[in-house]
DNA sequence: TTAAATAAATTGGTTAACCAGATTGGTTTT
DNA sequence: AAAACCAATCTGGTTAACCAATTTATTTAA
């Protein structure tokens, strides 16, 4: 009961935030602003929305992550060197775009480990293979002991994304990461008996990103991903 | 006492979060906490680090947006069901990953743009495909009238990673952007005659999409992106 | 009249005070 | 002895006050 409090609040302040950045959108159309353009002071849109200036923020440093605004000390909030056109058609995305589909991270998810493990493949060192050596024993070994070995599959793909030498797809594999988690927890997904399926699996791919085969490196990869790719394209709903 | 107050720059203040980052792993590590276990509240962290509970707080926000920490209204920061290991993996990977390299904000971009083009052609709607044309052709004529495009030919991507019925991969276009788009300014790297090539680039995109062929789709994507391909991958440095 | 100087107002950033709900420890009641 | 109760304390979340740099308005000097 206490939890669902706290998610309506948390539901409730991101409605208020949605409207907020809705509500910039309009002004910036209104008063046609442009880049380099002065935002109204936050304490003024604290007032014209009637929301607090601690809401406005926070809207504002969401704009300014996604390079729309920029905020300058002791200055003002500046457009960004985005047209009109471009500033309208990313915040209706922004505003869309809420809480993703788990089909979706799952779809996300094959498609940049399929690239990391070529990537690691082509460009591991031998201090990355060491790391994935370490990350696979691990989880070898808890499998064998029947232990949960969720982390250690965990840390074997991360250290692959690392390996992929490729930042931006490792910064996305830590995003994508906590949704999978808690949804494959939810959905029951993974059947028990994979888990000792997982240990050759693993080392296929770690032969092949050893070997520097990139092309074996992405197909033991895929083979990893049978069942989820069966469960993300062979199923109607 | 009285403290001298300044106004910290954006990189000063990110390594602070990462101090703090570390700090908390550090001390989740010499405590033993599993998960389900209540971290110090936030004043004690602030006065444990020496630091204002203000950065306490956005360290614990940017744990719990990778799903390490959970924070409960007038209860505690908790650890999240993830064990001490994998929590050590990621956050590691966390302080480790901060500003992407632009090579691999490309590398990613080609990767998505390749199965959104795919995905687009085998998912669109009619009305995807109705918002694709118009984004098209507001590109192609601002390249006819020799005006700058750079906001349509943005929003004719963005058009296709909607219409790809993927809600993760449109957010992580969406975050890649800004990084592109300033980096583009910076290194020059579109020429300014590759505009007019581009309509036709893009024409045979939407109408690949436009007949749902998802081959012919991700074909001409990549032909679109051969002049990036080339700078991403047949560059030495 | 113009330009330099200066004072007042405005800005985003930061901190300390406050809030309501949750927790805790001790006391009372059954 | 155990359960129920209650007040003091602690919690994350929120708000209002404050800060110094900046911008604008006003005054002064040339």
């Amino acid at each position: 009961m206490t939890m669902k409090l706290e998610i309506l609040t948390k539901n409730e302040n991101r409605e208020i935030q949605k409207k907020i950045i809705s509500q910039i959108r309009d002004l910036i159309n209104y008063k046609n602003l442009e880049p380099g353009d002065k935002l109204p002071s936050e304490r003024t849109l604290s007032e014209k929305f009637e929301v607090s200036r601690g809401n406005i923020r926070e809207a504002i440093q969401k704009l300014e992550f996604y390079g729309l605004l920029q905020s300058i000390p002791q200055s003002g909030t500046f457009v960004a060197n985005i047209g009109v056109i471009a500033m309208n058609g990313m915040i209706e995305d922004i505003l869309r775009l809420d809480d993703p589909e788990f089909k979706s991270l799952v779809e996300t998810r094959i498609l940049l480990e399929l690239k990391t493990a070529r990537l690691a493949a082509l460009r591991r060192t031998d201090d990355d293979l060491r790391l994935i050596k370490e990350a696979l024993d691990a989880y070898a070994d808890k499998v064998i002991k029947g232990k949960d070995a969720v982390q250690e599959d965990l840390l074997f793909h991360l250290a692959i994304a690392k390996a992929s030498g490729n930042s931006t797809m490792n910064t996305f594999m830590l995003i994508i990461t906590p949704g999978i988690i808690t949804n494959f927890e939810k959905y029951h997904v993974c059947d028990s008996n994979q888990a000792f399926l997982g240990i050759q699996e693993h080392t296929d791919i770690y032969e092949a990103i050893k070997t520097q085969d990139p092309k074996l490196a992405k197909e033991k990869m895929k083979a990893h991903f049978k069942m989820l790719y069966q469960y993300c394209y062979n199923q109607k709903d």
